[in-house]
RNA sequence: GCGGGCGUGAUGGAAUGGUAGACAUAACAGACUUAAAAUCUGUGGGCCUUGUGCCGUGGGGGUUCAAGUCCCCCCGCCCGCACCA
C-alpha cells in the first residue's frame, strides 16, 4: 500500500472501465452531446510519441467533458487503405490485408494500455467491405450528381511502377520509390468537382471560429481566388482556326505596357503547332522535363519560343504584339496564356531581357524607368500614381482605380470581361492500386461507363492477386475483372482504378456516429451526434484532409447522406506540436558529412558528455527534432509504459510545452513525471495516517483547493494543458507543506484526484478508491470552485514609486480607494523615497497596485 | 517573392496594460544515510559600490501614471505556399 505500483493498478482500472461500459457512447436526447475526434491513425503497426500526445489531448477533453455531465463520443477506428501495404506485400510477400489487420491488432494492443476513454464498440476500418460498400454507394449517387466524373488529364506517371504518382510522391522528378523519371502523361481518370465549392468553401472558412487562424489562412491561399480580366486578342493571321488568345490578368492597369503574348506549352495552340514543327516539339518536350519539383522550379530559367505568330493589341490594333512559347506558364492556371507586360511584372522583365522584348513603362516618374532596367515596378494598388497611358487616357489614379477602368472599358467595348479565377482544381481521385476501394464502375463496350447496381455492393477487392509484376494486380485478374453489364448485360470490364485513400478519410467521422448503420450514416444518429464538436490532429493535414472533408460533407449533404447540419463537420480544430527528441552522432572516418545516429538507449550520459554504451566513443548532441527512424532519435511508447506506466507518459506529454508547440521528449522530464505521481501517492498514504485535528490551517488549504479547481477548468478549456499541470503542481505542493488538519487534507487530496482525473485516470481511481470512495471517479461529476473561497479578505499589492515596485503591503480587500492610497502613503519605505515630499498624483488600482507619481 | 507565427534565465515555459521569470528541468548547497539512490530543506536573470541599489523580456523609437504585452521601424528564427499571371 505504501507504493504505488502501475503495473497493478493500470490494468485493474482499465479492467473497471471495461466492465461498466462507461465509454460507450449511446444517443440519448435528453443530454447534451460532446464528440471528441482526433484523427485516426494509418496502422503502421506500431504506435509513437505522436499519438500518444494526440490521444492524450484528447482523452482529456473527452474525460473532462464527460464529468461535466455531456454525453460524450470518443471513438477510434483506422485508416486502414494505402500504399504501405502494398509495399511490404512486394517485400515480404504478405497479402496488404493480412498485413493491415495484423497492424491494426498490434496497434490496438499498444493503445489499450494508455486508458483511453475511448468506445471501441464503434471501432471499424476503412478496408472493411462493409465500411468501403457504403463508399461505393455514395460514389454511385455522386455520379449521378455529376459531383464524380471522369476526364482526361495530366498525371505523373512512373513508368517503372506503372502508376499514377501524387506531386508529394514526385521526388526531383523522379518516382519515390522506383527512382524512375516521372513522365506527365494524359491519362483519363476520375474526379470530384471540388472547383464548384471554391467559392462556398472559401467563404464558409469565415464562421469557423474555432479553427486557428493559420489554417484558414493556408486553405484561403490553396482555394486562391482572384478577380480579374479575361481579355481576347485577336490573332493576325489566320492559323488553324485559332482566331483569338484568351489571357487572364488580375492587373489590367498594365495592359498598356504589354509587349508580348506568352502561352503555356501545354495550351492547345502550342500542342496544335508541335504536330508540325519539330522545333516546337522539341522545345515543349524540354519544358515538360523538367519543372515537376520544387528544386527545379527554384532554379529554372526562363526560356521561350516565338511562334512567328502574332495578336493585336485591343486597345491599339496597330500595334502587334508576339505570341511566344514560355515554360513559366501554367496550363492549369487562368487560360494558360498571358499578356506580358515587363515593366511591371518581374518574370515577364527577366524574360524580355533574356529575348530582347520592348519593356514599356506605363508611368511617368523618370525614377522608375531607371529602376525598371533590373526591378519590374508592380503599380500600387492604393496609392496614387502618374500615368503615361495613351491609350485609357488614364493620367492620375491608383492601381485600383486603373483597374476599375479598365475592366468597363474592355466590357463595354466588348474585348474582354471580369472573371473569377480559383487556384483550387478538380480532385483527383483514382490510383492505379490494388489496396484502396474499388471503384464501383463497370466498361461496357455498348452502353460505356456504367455504375454497379447497389445491390451488388461491395464490390469487394479480390484476394487471390499476385503483386511480382509491376502494376496494378487488378488490371491483370481476369476473373475479378470480367463481368456484365449492369445496364445490358453483355460482357463488361471492371473499373480497375481505386479510390485516392484521402477519400476514405473524408466521412469516416460521420460514420462513427453509427458505425453499424445499413447505409453510409443513419441519420437519426448524424443529427444528433454531429458535429465533431473538438477535432485534434496534426497541421500536415491543414489543406488536404480537412478541405477534402469539408468537401465531401457537402457532397454528402446534396446526395442525402448526412444532414445540413453537418455540412462543416468540425466546429472546433486543434493542431498538435510535434514530439522531438535530441539527436546523437559520430561523424563517419571516410567523410564528415556523413554520420552515425545513435538511438537515445545507445548512449548514456557521463560527466555531461554523451558517450556510446558499446564502444565508449563521444557522440555529439544534434539538434532537437522531430522523433524519425532515419535519426534514431525515437522513444518506443510501448517501454515508457512498461517502465513507468501510462499516467507518466501521458502526465509527461501534457505538462511541458503548450500543445500547439513541439515537446521535447526527455528522461529527466520523464522521471520528474514519474518521481511527482509517486509524491501525491505518498501524500495520500500520510494523509490517512494523519492524526493532525482541525485547525486554522483547514481554511487556507481549501481556499488552495479550490483556487486550483479554477486555474485547471480554466487551463482545460483553453486547450493550456501546461498550464494545468502547473497549476497541480502547485496544489500537490502546498497539500504537502500544510499543516491542516487530516479531513481537510483529504478533501483536498480528493479534490486534486478529480482534477488529475484526465491527464492521469488510474492513480486517479486509486486515490479515490484508497479515500473511501465507492463510485468511479471516471463516473464522478467535475468539481465547482466555491466563490466564495476563491478569494481571501486580504490582498498583497505592490506600491510602485514612478512606476517601479517600491514596497509591498498586504491590506483588506473591502478598502476604499482612499484608504488604500493613505495606508500605502504611510508605508516606511514610501515615506523614505518621498522623503516629505508630496506626490503629484496617486494612483489605485484596488486589488492590483498603487503608483504614487512624483 | 507572398502568407502565417515566434523571439522572456542554462533549458521547457508563466504573466486580463498593473509585483517579469509561476510551475518544471538541469545545476549547487545542506539534512538523513557507512555510502549511493530515493526523500526532505534551501539557493536559483545579470551587475556592483550589498543599497532593499542599478540594469534586464532580439535591437531602436513612441503611447501611458505604468509596456514582455499596444503602435512604428529594424534584425533574427520557424512554418506554409510558390514562375498562380
Amino acid at each position: 500500500m505504501s507504493r504505488y505500483n502501475s503495473r497493478i493498478s493500470e490494468p485493474k482500472w482499465q479492467k473497471k472501465w471495461d466492465e461498466s461500459e462507461i465509454f460507450c457512447a449511446n444517443r440519448d436526447e435528453s443530454k447534451n452531446k460532446y464528440y471528441v475526434l482526433e484523427m485516426f491513425p494509418y496502422p503502421s503497426g506500431r504506435i509513437h510519441m505522436g499519438h500518444v500526445r494526440n490521444y492524450t489531448m484528447g482523452d482529456v477533453v473527452a474525460r473532462y467533458k464527460s464529468a461535466q455531465g455531456y454525453n460524450v463520443l470518443h471513438p477510434m477506428g483506422w485508416d486502414a487503405f494505402g500504399l504501405p501495404a502494398e509495399n511490404a506485400a512486394m517485400e515480404k510477400g504478405i497479402h496488404p490485408g493480412d498485413w493491415t489487420y495484423q497492424n491494426i491488432a498490434d496497434m490496438r494492443a499498444q493503445m489499450l494500455p494508455l486508458g483511453l476513454s475511448i468506445d471501441w464498440s464503434r471501432e471499424f476500418a476503412t478496408c472493411d467491405p462493409e465500411y468501403y460498400g457504403h463508399q461505393q454507394a455514395m460514389f454511385i449517387d455522386m455520379m449521378a450528381k455529376g459531383l464524380a466524373y471522369r476526364k482526361s488529364a495530366l498525371v505523373n506517371w512512373d513508368p517503372v511502377d506503372m502508376t499514377v504518382l501524387a506531386n508529394e510522391q514526385v521526388e526531383s522528378g523522379r518516382g519515390w520509390r522506383s527512382g524512375a523519371l516521372v513522365e506527365r502523361k494524359e491519362l483519363t481518370q476520375w474526379f470530384f468537382k471540388i472547383s464548384d465549392y471554391s467559392e462556398e468553401l472559401l467563404n464558409a472558412l469565415d464562421n469557423l471560429d474555432n479553427w486557428p487562424e493559420k489554417v484558414k489562412t493556408m486553405q484561403a491561399n490553396w482555394i486562391g481566388k482572384s478577380v480579374g480580366l479575361e481579355i481576347k486578342f485577336p490573332v493576325t493571321q489566320k492559323y488553324n482556326g485559332f482566331s483569338e488568345i484568351k489571357v487572364f490578368t488580375t492587373r489590367p492597369d498594365t495592359l498598356s505596357g504589354a509587349s508580348f503574348i506568352g502561352i503555356s506549352p501545354d495550351h492547345p495552340l502550342s500542342k496544335d503547332l508541335e504536330k508540325s514543327n519539330k522545333d516546337v516539339l522539341s522545345f515543349n518536350a524540354k519544358c515538360r522535363h523538367s519543372g515537376t519539383s520544387q528544386q527545379d522550379m527554384d532554379k529554372a530559367e526562363k526560356i521561350g519560343f516565338d511562334t512567328g505568330l502574332t495578336v493585336s493589341h485591343p486597345l491599339n490594333p496597330k500595334k502587334i504584339l508576339p505570341i511566344w512559347i514560355a515554360n513559366f506558364i501554367l496550363m492549369d492556371y487562368g487560360t494558360g496564356a498571358i499578356f506580358a507586360c515587363p515593366a511591371h511584372d518581374q518574370r515577364d522583365l527577366e524574360f524580355a531581357i533574356k529575348y530582347s522584348l520592348p519593356i514599356i513603362d506605363t508611368f511617368f516618374s523618370i525614377e522608375n524607368k531607371i529602376k525598371v532596367k533590373e526591378n519590374a515596378f508592380v503599380p500600387p494598388k492604393t496609392e496614387i500614381v502618374e500615368w503615361v497611358d495613351h491609350f485609357t487616357g488614364i493620367t492620375k489614379a491608383s492601381g485600383e482605380e486603373a483597374i476599375d477602368l479598365t475592366i468597363k472599358l474592355a466590357e463595354d467595348t466588348g474585348w474582354g470581361k471580369s472573371i473569377t479565377q480559383y487556384r483550387l482544381r478538380d480532385w483527383g481521385a483514382s490510383r492505379q492500386r490494388y489496396w484502396g476501394c474499388p471503384i464501383p464502375v463497370v466498361h461496357c463496350e455498348k452502353c460505356g461507363v456504367v455504375p454497379e447496381k447497389k445491390e451488388n455492393l461491395p464490390i469487394k477487392l479480390p484476394k487471390d492477386i499476385t503483386f511480382d509484376k509491376p502494376g496494378n494486380p487488378l488490371d491483370r485478374h481476369s476473373i475479378w475483372r470480367n463481368c456484365s453489364c449492369p445496364s445490358c448485360g453483355d460482357k463488361a470490364k471492371r473499373e480497375t482504378d481505386t479510390m485516392d485513400t484521402f477519400i476514405d478519410s473524408s466521412w469516416y467521422f460521420a460514420r462513427f456516429t453509427s458505425p453499424r448503420s445499413n447505409t453510409p450514416v443513419d441519420n437519426k444518429e448524424a443529427s444528433y451526434w454531429m458535429n465533431v464538436d473538438q477535432y485534434i490532429g496534426g497541421v500536415e493535414h491543414a489543406i488536404l484532409h480537412l478541405l477534402y472533408s469539408r468537401f465531401f460533407a457537402r457532397a454528402m449533404n446534396l446526395t442525402n447522406h448526412l444532414p445540413k447540419k453537418a455540412i462543416e463537420p468540425f466546429n472546433a480544430l486543434f493542431t498538435q506540436g510535434m514530439v522531438t527528441h535530441e539527436t546523437y552522432s559520430i561523424p563517419e572516418a571516410s567523410s564528415i558529412k556523413r554520420k552515425v545516429w545513435y538511438s537515445p538507449d545507445e548512449v548514456h550520459k557521463k560527466n555531461n558528455k554523451i558517450l556510446v554504451k558499446d564502444t565508449g566513443k563521444e557522440a555529439f548532441v544534434g539538434p532537437t527534432i522531430k522523433m524519425s527512424k532515419s535519426k534514431k532519435n525515437v522513444i518506443d511508447p510501448q517501454d515508457i509504459i512498461d517502465q513507468y506506466g501510462a499516467d507518466t507518459a501521458r502526465w509527461f506529454v501534457m505538462s511541458d510545452s503548450p500543445p500547439e508547440r513541439d515537446v521535447e521528449w526527455t528522461t529527466s522530464g520523464v522521471e520528474a513525471s514519474w518521481k511527482h505521481l509517486n509524491k501525491v501517492w505518498r501524500l495520500v498514504v500520510d494523509a490517512k495516517n494523519d492524526t493532525t485535528s482541525k485547525n486554522k490551517e483547514d481554511l487556507i488549504l481549501e481556499r488552495s483547493a479550490h483556487r486550483s479547481i479554477n486555474e485547471v477548468t480554466k487551463g482545460i478549456e483553453s486547450f493550456s494543458f501546461n498550464k494545468s499541470i502547473a497549476n497541480l503542481y502547485d496544489l500537490t505542493n502546498t497539500i504537502s507543506k500544510s499543516k491542516a488538519g487530516s479531513g481537510a487534507k483529504i478533501s483536498a487530496l480528493k479534490v486534486l484526484s478529480k482534477l488529475m482525473m484526465p491527464f492521469t485516470p488510474h492513480i486517479a481511481e486509486e486515490i479515490w478508491e484508497a479515500l473511501g470512495e465507492l463510485e468511479l471517479i471516471s463516473k464522478s461529476p467535475w468539481p465547482k470552485a466555491n466563490r466564495e473561497l476563491l478569494e481571501s479578505d486580504d490582498v498583497t499589492i505592490a506600491i510602485q514609486v514612478n512606476g517601479k515596485r517600491r514596497s509591498l503591503i498586504t491590506l483588506s480587500k473591502s478598502l476604499e480607494k482612499k484608504e488604500i492610497e493613505s495606508l500605502a502613503l504611510a508605508d516606511e519605505n514610501i515615506k523614505k523615497i518621498l522623503n516629505g515630499a508630496l506626490p503629484r498624483k496617486v494612483i489605485v488600482v484596488p486589488g492590483r497596485i498603487v503608483n504614487v507619481v512624483l
